[in-house]
DNA sequence: TTTTATTATGCAAACGGTTGCAGAATGTGC
DNA sequence: GCACATTCTGCAACCGTTTGCATAATAAAA
């Protein structure tokens, strides 16, 4: 059988409503009956009813998780894991749960997430993903659900994020390269309709622009989010051009390009981008960047726990530092 | 504003009661009432109010997910997101929740665990690491919290468990090495404390015996779970004997080995386990055992469920084939 | 038509907390 | 000793469902 408040109030020789005052903290409770409820807490090994309490409270102190349905990119990704270790660590510290979803498509995702918050399951959600003109994105801001995105999205209004500072990481790989006497430099990213794409191309292109290299759309390719990804995109480019180096967007992509320039007996160097394992083992080593997943999901989770208990908070939005990997 | 079942109700000129058997799919509602109340919630958008269903059924549907705390073991090795995954999947399908923890170290585990099933937060748990007398096992058998684990316990009687069938696998794998013309051929596994370590090096002994291979016991090295104690282990084995093959319980394990095979300028096979993006990218190949951890998290999921509601199961445990990879 | 069995629905009490309001207990000033 | 402010605690309603029991409605039997 459950221990209930009434039994404690009843050891404790209170009303249930005393009990409930302790337990949240209320300020006029004397002291002498705080210690009286400790102990009846105590001596029952009393714990309260969470459900129970959501209901009353209609706060569900619960944050939603939608994870990207792609297992592929999940599995050779460590940046989902992390980032949910950074955001449940956070959240239980301040006494958040995590309830997790995956979701089969795009519509099923705003479904998934319709039903969390209509069924009261959750007060605000975290988005580990952000495409470009996001539907999700729309459907929470109309609906006036609470979330935070990591990827900072094109329209910041209204909108919490977290993000690495990507174009800043390209600007200084860029920087980089050029600096180890390269001029004819490729970039290879995912797909251009992600922000994170677009984001690091725009730090190459102001790399190469400061720098007074001209940018040439012809050596700038967007391919699928893979090794194969990267291994056309850099035969393509090997063919056709004459080029010093390529930049990718992930070490992933890199590892593919990095074939194809073997294959063709070029010694050209690639960066990648996230520090993977994968990509610690080619040979030569591929510089990379590495970004601090498990911070972004702390901030994360901050930015959506702060919004949800109102504390105002002037940041709507946090930047995490990466650190260029340059091996050799 | 909140729709609840009231409003439902008033519309369809039902009382509260009969729009929650409709819900429920109570067998005595007539079809035409039944139809009445769908309309009604159909035009209102009525969604449910879990957490006071919760309540009032004394069941969360909802599952704990205990992650282990080392987040570096987590973001190496894919295993983890894709057994999560699974779960989710199934899971979701069967109308169940998913609650994420992950704990600062067992004893922190335990207290986890304790606040979830106490404070009706879950109804069952899904363990995702089972290490050799196990404590948190304990108490949930003690406290008769229904739990699945992944990997197989040493004490399997009253325990439901899902794992790959270790045992076979390395047995296959030990096998093909031999096929290849070896003979002496070293074990190097993770922790001995696991169990997972105990039934792939009896799966090497068995197939070492079976095929008339005295088994030396200085040819099995326990180390630490990474490259580097792959790496330590591999160079004290080739110091000392004259081997012709090494299996290890793990592709990062087998890198670390592979790396010392080199710098001793030898051309012995060695094979790992998991069939990890990291493995792929050896020179040689290393040959390796794929695991379908998908299909774990969803076997582990439905053996949790078919206990939750009771359905009668005959089983208690799963076992998942394994692939062996050639790789060559 | 009346009685009886069957089916469909409503009433009201749970589930275990929270919280506005009222009032008891205590302390202070005269 | 009394009026008054202040601090603390209890009462009771409420959060949105489910469900045992009673009863109304309908069908079947007499």
């Amino acid at each position: 059988m459950r221990v209930t408040i009434k039994e404690v109030a009843k050891l404790a020789n209170v009303s249930p409503s005393t009990v409930s005052r302790v337990l949240t903290e209320h300020p006029k409770i004397s002291q002498a009956t705080k210690e009286r409820v400790w102990k009846a807490m105590k001596e029952l090994d009393y714990h309260p009813n969470v459900t129970a309490r959501k209901l009353a409270t209609n706060a569900t102190k619960t944050i939603g998780l939608v994870l990207p349905n792609d297992i592929k990119l999940l599995a050779e990704n460590p940046f989902f894991i992390q980032v949910l270790t950074g955001i449940t660590s956070y959240a239980q510290a301040k006494g958040y749960y995590i309830m997790l979803t995956n979701a089969a498509a795009e519509e099923g995702e705003i479904e998934a997430l319709n039903h969390l918050f209509r069924s009261n399951l959750i007060d605000g959600v975290i988005m580990t993903v952000v495409r470009e003109n996001d539907q999700c994105a729309k459907f929470l801001n109309e609906n006036n659900h609470p979330y935070v995105v990591i990827g900072k999205p094109n329209d910041t209004d209204n909108t919490l994020w977290v993000d690495n500072d990507n174009f800043q990481a390209m600007y200084e790989m860029v920087n980089y390269i050029i600096r180890l006497g390269n001029q004819k430099i490729a970039f290879i990213g995912g797909s251009s309709a992600l922000t994170v794409t677009k984001n690091r191309r725009s730090g190459y292109e102001m790399a190469l622009t400061n720098r007074g290299i001209h940018y040439d759309d012809s050596l700038v390719k967007s391919v699928k989010f893979s090794e194969a990804g990267g291994y056309e995109a850099a035969k393509t480019l090997l063919k056709d051009n004459d080029i010093d180096a390529i930049a990718t967007t992930d070490d992933l992509i890199a590892v593919g390009a990095l074939k194809a320039v073997k294959e063709a007996n070029k010694d050209i160097i690639v960066t990648g981008f996230n520090n993977t394992p994968i990509g610690s083992y080619q040979n030569p080593p591929i510089p990379t960047v590495e970004i601090n997943a498990v911070q972004l999901g702390h901030y994360a989770a901050r930015l959506l726990i702060e919004k949800l208990t109102k504390v105002e908070s002037t940041m709507n939005s946090y930047i995490v530092d990466t650190k260029l990997i340059k091996k050799a």
